[in-house]
DNA sequence: ATCATAGTCGTCTGCCTGACGATAAACAGA
DNA sequence: TCTGTTTATCGTCAGGCAGACGACTATGAT
């Protein structure tokens, strides 16, 4: 084998997808796009395009966020904050058969966004909108009815990331709002794990993290009742100990 | 924009590369190749090659570790026994000006061996050896002394997800031999935690966590001292709850 | 025989979580 | 205005688990 001999190796193409996730409506949701050409064309299928010549794995992810959503994403290792979601790399697919056209290997990517106003549809998407992801990972086992190529098996994965990532970060925050309440920010661990919690045990797991939560200063009451105290995200990343999941 | 359109999108080339961890004489240690060719000729780097043109990452992956050290890789959906070690993806590196020949995006996999016999330099490798993952990465300051291309960067990754994962799932088990003690697992542990752990605890842990381990019968003397009784892994993947790494 | 080494079983204490009672502060409607 | 509803917040208590560490066991080496 002769390696890096340019006419030794088989050009591949490569592409980003996007898993972007948001809770609306006490349910978390992700961002679909109508495929507007063969093949699966009419179908739903996550935002994603082609990585370009002189373009970094993240800032290709980047671009195309802000090409759907306008959303401008910061990376983990920059805390500039502002309106910026959450982008971490996710997985990597590469299987021959993915794409009928062609060999395609598509780094996918996972956003978590805080509740957005309607997407826009941008780019070569007819159109674009928050999906519930139980609706998107039922309809995935009937035939015409799921997401395009491999895409219900990324997004399946993109869940199953931000449901255990939650448990040891503070990364649930990226789904709130920049001034949140304790009660809105355990509605986000509710719906994102489809559980219900104590709201007093959890008051006391995330009031009693240091670093966790620093007081924004000011009350709301925009879920009814009594007022409660505004929050920002604190500078801890990492929960310990973390936020234990319920069993089943 | 014209997706997948196939003269509108620039050609990648696409590798895999490994970082195979085993812990040897109470150290974590990280396969390592000499270079052949240039650049960065004679200097050491990750196993890795391009991926073919009908080949899954993970095939592709799973070919050259056999190709550099004779192991059968397991996935972990194929729990079949035997030598196989555990592979799993790590994550995609893609910076423009990674490689300075042309624009290649690598999948890097992570592997978790037992302790292996001298390891056959094959492929196109001049030679291949175990280094201690202290020495690589404090090298990886200097300039013409760390890894070739990124691979200080990924090999960091790769110890990274290693330490991570071993407290949270039966992962460890993946560095010892079929039957092994409880005291090997927990030198395992201290050898990628780089961290003392009271045998007595540990102890506790490990026995008192169902499915974690299941006896194998008999004992062995292999450490001095009393006989331990062996083990092999059970079926459990997940601790629950976890392994705590004692703090810095 | 004595020592060194490793393994295994127990005990105790402190921390954290789950379960849940109680109170506080808003709003809606009678 | 009073009452019921909703949400927030503070407190209490028991059980589980981890860290610290004592005690005993079973081998090989000197």
């Amino acid at each position: 084998m002769s390696p890096y001999d340019p006419s030794a190796y088989p050009p591949f193409a490569v592409t980003v997808d996007l898993v972007v996730l948001t809770v609306r409506r006490h349910a978390l949701c992700a961002l679909v796009v109508r495929r507007g050409e063969q093949p699966f064309q009419g179908r739903w299928a996550l935002p994603g395009g082609f990585v370009r010549g002189d373009e970094d794995l993240s800032a290709a992810a980047a671009r195309e966020l802000a090409e759907e959503t306008g959303l401008c994403a910061h990376d983990p290792a920059d805390p500039g904050a502002g309106n910026g979601a959450h982008l971490e790399q996710l997985a990597t697919y590469g299987d021959p058969k993915r794409d009928p056209r062609m060999r395609v290997v598509s780094v996918a990517h996972l956003v978590l966004a805080p509740d957005l106003p309607a997407p826009r549809a941008g780019g070569d998407a007819n159109s674009a909108r928050w999906a519930p992801i139980d609706e998107l990972l039922a309809a995935s086992d009937e035939a015409a009815a799921g997401l395009a190529f491999d895409h219900a098996r990324i997004l399946a994965d993109g869940v199953e990331r931000a449901r255990s990532k939650i448990e040891y970060s503070s990364l649930a925050t990226a789904f709130c709002p920049p001034a949140f309440t304790v009660g809105e920010l355990r509605r986000v661990y509710e719906a994102v794990w489809g559980v219900a919690l104590d709201p007093r045990n959890f008051h006391r797991k995330v009031t009693g993290t240091p670093g966790f939560l620093v007081p924004a200063g000011g009350t709301t009451t925009r879920q009814g009742g009594r007022p409660a105290q505004l929050f920002r995200a604190g500078g801890a990343t990492l929960l310990n100990p973390p936020m234990l999941r319920p069993e089943v």
